[in-house]
DNA sequence: GTCTATATGTAGATAGAC
DNA sequence: GTCTATCTACATATAGAC
């Protein structure tokens, strides 16, 4: 958790344990309605109700509404990035990577988070994708997600020496976005493709999405 | 203009031409600012004053809030709905259609008018990404844009009998979330793209989409 | 059709007792 | 650290004069 906290001074001592506990409660409140109804959608009040704490508590913890949504979309940012950290050191040790391993260790741990992380990472993860969706939070995407993102535009360039550095950052915005489709739009996939329903939820979808985002990077490549 | 006013009874007489005029100054006004602050971000007093009219009139010409936005929304789908289905039916008049024929006509329509139609359309172009992200506005997508893509869906299911139609709904939210992802985060391609500055806006952009879509949605064909 | 006035609810934020 | 009470501002919506 690397989040700058500019408008709070630093504590004079470390927190006690409920103290901790309370922030988190408040925290996951604040995820789960924030990703349910965006920014303004969302109230202080209804954060303290759902973390079973008073509306005092959660400017306490969280100071002003805008610190608040940036301390959350930080939160767990590190360990995503993490995540994809490693999934690509894993590959590079086993020798020359593709632009497929490189593109499915950058959304993998995306996914599988979302799917099988729990109820907070689900809402994380919807959270993303406000926050990659809107251009009023752009200050925060360029904290929280460029850093690695940009690692990964330079490993693909990498691999195909005099590529057109812009083409590849539009191909990893694109897959980007086809991605987070997945959690914003699932609905739309059953609602297009008719009669077929749902009934195994993403069964080959990531298998599906990394088809069509290596296709489409190898495809801008020289 | 297509929309179903389930709230407001059907008017008695023609409404004059100033009621016109103001009607269209309000949603001008609405549309901008959903665009730019999102459904509960944008007031209806904001919205009063952009128009120059008092706030009794937003309600009176809009009905209610969520009235107002769905009619907003519609407003201009049916145009667009239509440019690409125009382009569609002169590809095909043309002979066989190609995947990548298709995708141009579904994506040309709504760059374009995006870039050349004027703020109005750029705000709508902004406000549809909106829509397009959020699960809460389903079925306001389902009333605006799905019979469209889904047309375009079996446009390209028929140029490859036996395909799999999931995959081909998938492979095509995808390629709207990428082309969405061309008005939300452009200002994100040039901060991945390192030093090369955004000289050009889009210059080959509309290209390089379509290059990766046809590509992804090839990749997922048999 | 337009606009003043207002009804009614909720927002974010904080002061100060404990 | 916690919580009561409250401040101030703003939200959506409507009633009724003109």
């Amino acid at each position: 958790m690397s989040a700058v906290r500019t408008t709070e001074k630093q504590r004079q001592r470390a927190p006690s344990k409920r103290s901790l506990e309370t922030r988190a409660r408040i925290l996951d409140a604040a995820e789960w309605l924030f990703a349910e109804r965006s920014f303004e959608g969302a109230s202080l009040r209804d954060m303290a109700k759902l973390a079973g704490v008073h509306l005092a508590q959660v400017n306490f913890h969280g100071g002003s509404k805008e610190d608040l949504f940036f301390t959350v979309v930080a939160r767990r940012a590190g360990e995503l990035s993490d995540l994809r950290l490693q999934a690509l050191d894993r590959l590079k040790a086993c020798g020359q990577p593709t632009v497929r391993g490189i593109l499915e260790s950058f959304i993998h741990p995306y996914l599988d988070r979302s799917a099988h992380g729990g109820p907070q990472w689900l809402a994380y993860a919807r959270l993303i994708a406000h926050v990659s969706a809107d251009p009023r939070w752009r200050h925060i995407s360029e904290a929280c997600f460029d850093p690695v993102a940009t690692a990964f535009a330079a490993e693909i360039a990498a691999l195909h020496p005099g590529s057109d550095e812009r083409k590849i950052a539009a191909a990893l915005v694109f897959s980007v976005s086809a991605m987070l489709s997945l959690t914003t739009s699932r609905w739309r996939i059953d609602a297009l493709a008719g009669s077929a329903e749902a009934a195994d939820d993403g069964f080959g979808m990531e298998t599906c999405l990394v088809d069509f985002c290596e296709a489409g990077i190898s495809a801008v490549l020289p």
